[in-house]
RNA sequence: CGGGGCGUAGCGCAGCAUGGUUAGCGCGCCUGCUUUGGGUGCAGGAGGUCCCCGGUUCGAAUCCGGGCGCCCCGACCA
């Protein structure tokens, strides 16, 4: 390709709008540009890598016998009824001319169990794994980081189907190893932590994550075992606390608090500290009430709460229920004088705490030298609380949590027989028995990856792509347009590579050198090789954007010695090919 | 949805508290010359519904009201 008749817009100057390095980076080298908050169009640049992350994507999941399909963006939203999820509020919705209602496509678990359910009635069928590479619309709450979270955004997903539990593990297997491939190839080094399910849901599931600054996820990580979850999702362990004596501890008493309803206003005002507090959170588990109770000084992570109920879905209580519930408002609740029939839950961590400061459940009060079993009943014990760095590993005797940030670019569940069930998906086994298919799904973040790439790989001056998604594997930089013999070197050059088979992006532009080296930095392309003065010395320079160590070579030996560099940056990633 | 910030040429910004020439600067763009190994120098030029609607005023980019859009933090989120 010829940069003076290619279409590639860089922008010399850092998008306001940009926050991230790698958004600043995509905008910069022309690869993105934003058409609406989170919606993008991809530019030819950009456009070139999509296309080299889904073909890895392809080839991996063919290799386990996947088989790819594609499925509407436009859903019909009496579908989503069946399983509940059409109310969802990241759905975008529209209604044709006619009135009837459809939805874009937020995921497709009902789409792929619609047909599934029509065409496979037998266990002959099964294992069957189909994929798709689908434009995903969500109306996000917050867009963010470019096309790291994007409302229209491409993603890669695959759905399973088996005839029981050991042959929907077989199949998660299989994709999780697909998945450790795919990311490789791609130069992503991802780690695999345990995830909250979200709004797919579903048992066992997985998350990869790219660890990087700009992340938007947090992820603990034991320092011994190796076990990783998600902050949202990482478990606790029962510290097993013995409760202290309270035959010392004065009787509760309500102190005046006024408009002290945060945990730093209340401590300020009573000159203690946040450990010595305990918050009580009103929330909803399946919609129905429960109270939560953590330490002042931390958060209460309320996944936690919903799986301690057995529940499905938790939200926070809305102010005026907290009011109607407990006589006072926001900022006053407390565990004393709560309805007996209300579920009260505590952190496995305040069984080890007496005597501490609560909401008195009447405005503008607290209660000092509060205890459990003796003011209000022995709550039922769980673990609550968000895990923070330095907490104790969940997995193993010795080991310590730390924190990272991470973008998640893969996401894969065992669904069971969530949506079989609900959809009535069902089989006959060889048995005859009539049963529902059992099914996984796994995503992977394609227009997130673009990102993700450029957030792993860069440095001050620009991408460093790695060879397998550059969108080019060479640019050949014509340092002088005017002068005949670095133009015919370049030529002759050019025609060589592409005669070769080599993607190569030869920047001929009548631009001033630094210019051009300038692009070449920023847009990332593995190998540059540099037609300038030393052609008189019947030479070129070949140099890697990694290091940038410039090599002299002769003309003649420059298209073998490239060869040999693609090869070698190619085996690095791909070794097995 | 809560808090904060922003909206002036393709991009980055100034001007706005105190209303008043023809709305300005840098980059980019066009023309000519110059230069040719890291965003070259000189000269000339084009490009603006000052986000939108309404109001105040002799006069609004500037003041007032309403709306829309965008960014960041939080809530939320596969």
């Amino acid at each position: 390709m010829r940069a003076s008749r290619y279409f590639m817009p860089t922008l010399r100057e850092v998008p306001a709008e940009a926050e991230l390095i790698s958004h600043q980076l995509l905008l910069r080298g022309g690869f993105i540009r934003k058409q609406a908050a989170g919606v993008y169009v991809y530019l030819p640049l950009g456009w070139r890598v999509i296309r080299k992350i889904e073909q890895i994507v392809r080839e991996e999941t063919d290799r386990i016998g996947g088989i790819e399909l594609f499925m509407p963006a436009l859903v019909p939203q009496e579908l989503l009824d069946e399983t509940g999820r059409s109310g969802l509020d990241i759905l975008f919705r529209l209604k044709d001319r006619h009135g009837r209602p459809f939805t874009l496509g937020f995921t497709h678990e009902e789409i792929i169990t619609d047909i599934v359910r029509h065409a496979v009635s037998s266990y002959r069928q099964m294992p069957l794994l189909l994929y798709q590479i689908q434009t995903k619309f969500r109306d996000e709450p917050r867009p963010r980081g470019g096309v790291i979270r994007a409302r229209e955004f491409l993603m890669y997903d695959a759905y399973s189907f088996d005839v029981d539990e050991e042959a929907m593990e077989r199949a998660y297997q299989a994709v999780r190893d697909a998945y450790l491939r795919m990311f490789h190839r791609m130069g992503l080094p991802t780690i695999i932590v345990e995830a909250e399910a979200g709004a797919i849901g579903g048992g066992r599931n997985e998350e990869y994550m790219v660890v990087a600054e700009g992340g938007e996820d947090k992820v603990l990580q034991c320092d011994t075992c190796g076990y990783g979850a998600n902050a949202e999702r990482c478990e606790l362990p029962d510290p097993n606390l013995v409760p202290p004596p309270i035959n010392t501890v004065p009787p509760a008493q309500k102190v005046a608090t006024p408009n002290a309803r945060t945990v730093q206003e209340v401590t300020a005002f009573l000159n203690t500290t946040a450990d010595r507090l305990v918050k009580t959170l009103l929330m909803r588990v399946d919609g129905k009430p429960a109270a939560a109770m953590v330490r002042g000084d931390r958060e209460l992570n309320p996944y936690k709460l919903m799986h301690a109920l057995n529940g499905e879905s938790v939200e926070m209580m809305d102010a005026s229920s907290i009011e109607q519930l407990t006589g006072a408002p926001v900022g006053f609740s407390g565990p004393v004088g709560l309805p007996p029939d209300l579920p009260l839950l505590a952190d496995y961590e305040l069984k080890g705490l007496q005597d501490f400061i609560t909401g008195a459940n009447e405005a503008d009060a607290h209660l000092v030298h509060v205890c459990w079993g003796r003011d209000f009943p022995e709550p039922q014990w769980a673990d609550l609380r968000v895990a923070e760095a330095g907490d104790r590993c969940p997995r193993c005797p010795t080991g310590t949590l730390r924190e990272v940030r991470g973008i998640e670019v893969g996401h894969i569940f065992q669904l069971g027989v969530k949506y079989s069930r609900a959809m009535n998906a069902l089989f006959t086994d060889a048995q005859g028995n009539l049963k529902p298919i059992l099914m996984g799904c796994y995503g992977l973040g394609v227009s997130r990856c673009l990102a993700a790439i450029a957030e792993a790989h860069h440095d001050e001056h620009g991408i460093r792509f790695p060879i397998t998604v550059a969108p080019f594997e060479v640019i050949l930089i014509l340092v002088n347009p005017e002068d005949g013999k670095q133009r015919e070197t370049a030529e002759q050059l050019y025609s060589a590579l592409l005669q070769q088979g080599v993607e190569v992006l030869y920047d001929d532009r009548d631009e001033r050198s630094g210019v051009k080296f300038k692009d070449a930095d920023l847009i990332g392309i593995p190998i540059q090789v540099v037609v300038g003065r030393a052609v008189q010395d019947g030479q070129v320079e070949v140099r890697l954007r990694a290091d940038k160590s410039p090599q002299r070579l002769a003309i003649a030996n420059a298209p073998a010695h490239v060869l040999a560099l693609i090869d070698d940056l190619k085996r690095e990633l791909e070794p097995a090919r």
